[in-house]
DNA sequence: CGCTTCTTTGAATTTCGTCAAAAGGCGTGG
DNA sequence: CCACGCCTTTTGACGAAATTCAAAGAAGCG
């Protein structure tokens, strides 16, 4: 046990990975949960490691990124709470493919890969529900590959700012503001530019009045005006 | 009922989706099974029609493409005998996100969600195995958006035709044969290039003895080289 | 207040896409 | 069996988007 931690069933019922489970269900997920407390900054996992686990974010922020042999790296996804990651090599070679880092104080329940088997033999909606999630992502997957091999630098980073919008945004009184914390180059490696063309392009829709970033807190002003750079604005 | 097919509930066995399963669950699965003979060049579906079914292909190939609203198109996979497919948008928006055709004659095996759903329920190994070759496609997704992001085309080229290679690969007397019938423009939308920079790419390759492509017949002779390409020749 | 991390900006370089056109192959139908 | 036509491939030249190289400036944090 690396912590006593408890957490109450009914708080299970929010992650996307235990939707439509009964209460009795949820309370026999909680019992073999390991929920962990991670410091900001702290390594969740690492690419290469062995021994995969299921997880799911409570509260808080994970980047989720990988790295060629070369050093290049991509951002894969941010995960914010709810949502459920470390999963894609589920049942297949036990190592995790990426790495995930958590961007503020955050919460996490985990399961091991037996104990998630066995939660999937007792209460088939979960694995219902992993295959619902996985296909989401592998979508959104084949979207930006689509982009990458498709479109110009501008187009990809105007559909990754809606992505994360969409994902994670937060209607204050200036505009819709993106929950994660995001550097330049994190909005590079997710949009797969460099840190310079993407400072370049956030900074003009910046000056143009389309955003406003500080403090790696980006919001979204002119939503409009972005999809039309993400649409194509040759049309 | 669109075919009276029927098929021996053993040919079941060979499929990826059905791994690990008694005769008694394949003798339950065939029954609900469609099967149907693909003439060459027939549409499986196309993106954005309803009513998604998870398929199989017993023989022959396929090939899966996205377009994008600019008519900017890529392959996604192409399918061999034992793979699934049409698989991402299970127990989801039930549409078809991208487009399927037969390259060949082919067989193949479907069920609609509502049949794979109950047969999960019964069978839930039929869950875990969707999971798992989700989880290795989205994998493979993921070093594709990396490559793609972060390698200069060759080297793309390369990691296709190596991917394709060990997909798809079949040792003849001149090397490993992809079994797949490849068109230069398969190669580039497979790549994320265009069908002018697979040609040079891959003309240069055959003048070196790299490989040999005649009538969309793809041919690796020196898979090591390609593998060095595939890594960086710079290093 | 100093240091580290992040961001901005300019200039040069280059890979690769685009445009254009010709040549090659394969199958079909006469 | 030959010829025609369509699909596919090849090749060259050009241009431009974006990376790379370089360096300074800004901002947050301890």
């Amino acid at each position: 046990m690396t912590a006593s931690v408890q957490i109450a069933p009914q708080s299970l019922a929010s992650l996307e990975l235990f939707q439509d489970l009964s209460p009795a269900a949820l309370g026999d997920i909680a019992e073999s949960a390991r929920i962990r407390l991670l410091a900001k900054d702290a390594r969740i996992f690492n690419q290469g490691d062995p021994g995969v686990r299921v997880h799911a974010l409570i509260d808080g922020s994970v980047r989720i990124s990988q790295s060629g042999s070369d050093g290049a790296q991509i951002v894969m996804r941010f995960i914010g709470p709810g949502e459920m990651f470390g999963t894609v090599a589920l049942f297949t070679d036990g190592r995790y493919p990426a790495d995930a880092v958590a961007l503020a104080q955050s919460l996490e329940a985990s399961w091991s890969e037996a104990q998630m088997f066995a939660l999937m033999g007792r209460h088939p909606q979960i694995a219902i529900n992993v295959i619902r999630v996985i296909g989401k992502r592998l979508q959104v997957m084949q979207d930006r590959l689509r982009e990458v091999s498709t479109q110009r630098v501008e187009r990809r980073v105007a559909h990754a700012v809606l992505r994360l919008a969409r994902q994670a945004g937060h209607r204050t009184i200036d505009g819709t503001a993106i929950e994660f914390p995001l550097r330049r180059k994190d909005v590079a490696d997710i949009s797969g530019t460099t840190l310079h063309t993407a400072s370049r392009i956030l900074t003009a829709w910046e000056k143009a009045g389309l955003l406003v970033s500080h403090n790696r807190q980006l919001t979204v002003r002119q939503p409009s005006e972005i999809l039309r750079i993400a649409e194509g604005s040759s049309i």
